[in-house]
Order: C-alpha cells, then sequence, then structure tokens
DNA sequence: CGTTGAACCTGTTTGC
DNA sequence: TGCAAACAGGTTCAAC
C-alpha cells in the first residue's frame, strides 16, 4: 500500500503527535523483518524524538541522544563531521553520543500509527513503542514485507546515497541523467529506487499514463520532450495523490486510521477493461518488470521494436572511472 | 547492463 | 461448496 504519498500521508500524521515524546520501553512481536531487535530495545529506551521525516518510502524517527543533549561533537543537529584534523576518523569516536534514526519501511501491508495503551491490537502487530505520554507507537504488519533497522548520524548519509533523488523533488536535469542511455523499460527504472526514490506500481502507472508513456518504452529511446512531460507528470501525480491522503485500495489507512481517497482518481491502475478517461479505449493490464502494468492502448502507444541499437552512450557519473579506463 | 522468476509472508479474490 | 490458483501497494537475489 505504501508508495512516496502514503507515507507522506504518515509522515505528516506522526509529526502532529511524536516530536518531543520520550521513547520508554520497547516491545516486539516477530522479528524476522527487524535488522537488529536487540539493538531497538537496548537502545531506543529514554531517547526523545527529535523529528519525523520521509526518505523515499522510509519513515526515519530522528532520536535526540540520550541524555537530551547533544555532544559536542554533534553541535550542529545531528550530523556529525569530523574534525579537519583528523579526517581519517569516519564514526564519533567510542561512547561518544549522537543521535540516531530509526527506519521504517512499510513493505507492502505496513502500518505505524500512534494508539492508547487500552486500544485493542489489531493482528500482526509486532512493534509497540512505548511513549512517555502513555500512549504507544504501534508497528502493523501482515506479511512482513517492511523492515525496521537503526541507523547511527555517521550512517544516514551513506544509507541515503543507496537511493536516487526523491521523486517529488528531483530536477528535469538530474532525472534526464538519470534515464540517459539506459536501455531498462522506463516502468523498471520509476521502480528502481536507486534511480528515483519514492515512486511505486501504481504511481508508475498512473504517471506514465498521464505523459502518454508506454511502460515497455526504452528510457534511452524517450524524448527530451516525453522525459520532460514525464517529469511533470510525477509531480502532478504525487502532489495531487497527497493532497487526497494517498491512496487506500484495500486497506491503507493513515496516522490516525483515516483511509486515502486517491484511488477515486485512478486513471489506469486497478482499471483494467475499464475506460481510458481520455480516449475511451479499454485499459489493458500486461507485466512489466515483473509487475502488473496497466495503460491505455491508444493514449500510450507500444514502442516500436528491432530498432538499431541507441548509440549514445551513457554519461560517465561524476568520480567513475573514464570508459576503457579499467585499471 | 538488463531481464526473469523465485523468495520472503499472509490474506483475499477469482475460477473451475 | 470447496479447493487451487492468481493476485496484492515492495525489495532482493540467483541465474541467464
Amino acid at each position: 500500500m505504501p508508495e512516496l504519498p502514503e507515507v507522506e500521508t504518515v509522515v505528516r500524521g506522526l509529526r502532529a503527535t511524536l516530536p518531543g515524546r520520550r521513547i520508554l520501553a520497547v516491545r516486539l512481536g516477530k522479528t524476522d523483518f527487524i535488522d537488529d531487535p536487540a539493538a531497538l530495545g537496548e537502545r531506543l529506551p529514554g531517547r526523545r524524538i527529535a523529528a519525523v521525516e520521509r526518505i523515499g518510502k522510509f519513515i526515519r524517527v530522528e532520536l535526540a541522544p540520550e541524555n537530551g543533549v547533544a555532544h559536542p561533537l554533534f553541535a550542529a543537529g545531528c550530523k556529525y563531521s569530523p574534525h579537519p584534523s583528523q579526517s581519517s576518523a569516519h564514526e564519533p569516536p567510542e561512547g561518544v553520543d549522537g543521535c540516531l534514526h530509526l527506519l521504517v519501511h512499510l513493505g507492502m501491508t505496513g502500518r505505524l500509527a500512534v494508539r492508547g495503551p487500552h486500544e485493542p491490537v489489531v493482528p500482526h502487530t509486532h512493534g509497540f513503542f512505548e511513549l512517555d505520554d502513555g500512549n504507544e507507537l504501534r508497528y502493523t504488519d501482515i506479511r512482513r514485507f517492511g523492515r525496521i533497522l537503526l541507523v547511527s548520524a555517521a550512517a544516514l548519509p551513506e544509507f541515503q546515497s543507496r537511493l536516487g533523488d526523491d521523486a517529488l523533488f528531483i530536477s528535469v536535469a538530474a532525472f534526464r541523467r538519470q534515464l540517459a542511455g539506459r536501455r531498462a523499460r522506463i516502468k523498471a527504472l520509476l521502480l528502481d529506487q536507486k534511480s528515483v526514490r519514492g515512486m511505486g506500481n501504481i504511481y508508475a502507472d498512473e504517471s506514465l499514463w498521464r505523459a502518454r508513456i508506454h511502460p515497455e518504452r526504452l528510457a534511452s529511446r524517450l524524448s527530451a520532450q516525453e522525459i520532460a512531460r514525464l517529469h511533470q507528470a510525477i509531480r502532478h501525480v504525487l502532489r495531487a495523490a497527497i493532497k487526497l491522503g494517498g491512496s487506500s485500495i484495500s486497506d491503507f489507512l493513515d496516522a490516525e486510521g483515516k483511509p486515502g481517497s486517491y484511488q477515486m482518481r485512478h486513471r489506469a491502475y486497478g482499471r483494467e477493461g475499464k475506460k481510458c478517461s481520455r480516449c475511451g479505449s479499454l485499459i489493458r493490464r500486461i507485466i512489466v518488470a515483473g509487475r502488473s502494468s496497466h495503460f491505455c492502448p491508444r493514449c500510450q502507444p507500444r514502442p516500436r521494436r528491432n530498432r538499431p541499437a541507441p548509440r549514445h552512450r551513457r554519461a560517465p557519473s561524476r568520480g567513475a572511472p573514464a570508459r576503457g579506463a579499467r585499471r
């Protein structure tokens, strides 16, 4: 259920109640989706929640140091930067306490919400974080495709660097660079979080429909105009979805337990056999990149195949070895 | 580089 | 009715 708009919706909801709260205790059910379950119980209690943000589809809960005061090394918020004189140091000195980041990925069926301690526990709730106001933050995940991990302030940049720019904020130029020279299908790249972070199956299909681009088109063959159109479509679709609280297909609920309504605006996703709202043709469903892909066969024409391979090479990324410079 | 299929896990819907 | 297959908002990995 959770793609960028749904995660953003959850984050905004949590932001209304979590910042300032202190975590008193942690209780866990099944832990096979948690990177280091023991660390949660050992390191979270006593910490105060400083912020709730979104990193692609991850929810980032920033936890201030235990004593509530950042060590001088972390004076600049929670960002640790080694002193110039000790540039070899990439980790804070042993024993020095910095911010911690609790990262939560909702997978397909994850939910994160603040509940009263006596509210009934819905099945498949595997994480309970007791707060100092008497409530608790609960993590529920039927399929347990989600993920919870703890990352130090020093390790956060490295974690982020493994993801592309946020789908909501990426510039056209960066988006174009990301697609340049890629022979992969555009749908596959939209789903690849290393390319652009935040898109999932629903919004990839919706954006492609809006931009009138077939999901199987090769990224390298998109015209500059098409790329600009797609970039624009992505922004439009994501913003509209956030405004409506995301899409609730069967069970997505925000932090307060309310469903989103963007599913009413879907033009392609989940509409196989229904009329395209733009041209009246019937929406079709095919499998692309292993996922159901919905599109209008008339508005989003099939790519012509058997054309000569693209002759342009991918621009080398900065810092990468020059072409042909293997060793 | 890219693609495909399977795996992870549980529940719901669809088809015969 | 019943049981099996297909399918589900995500990610990762092996094999080709």
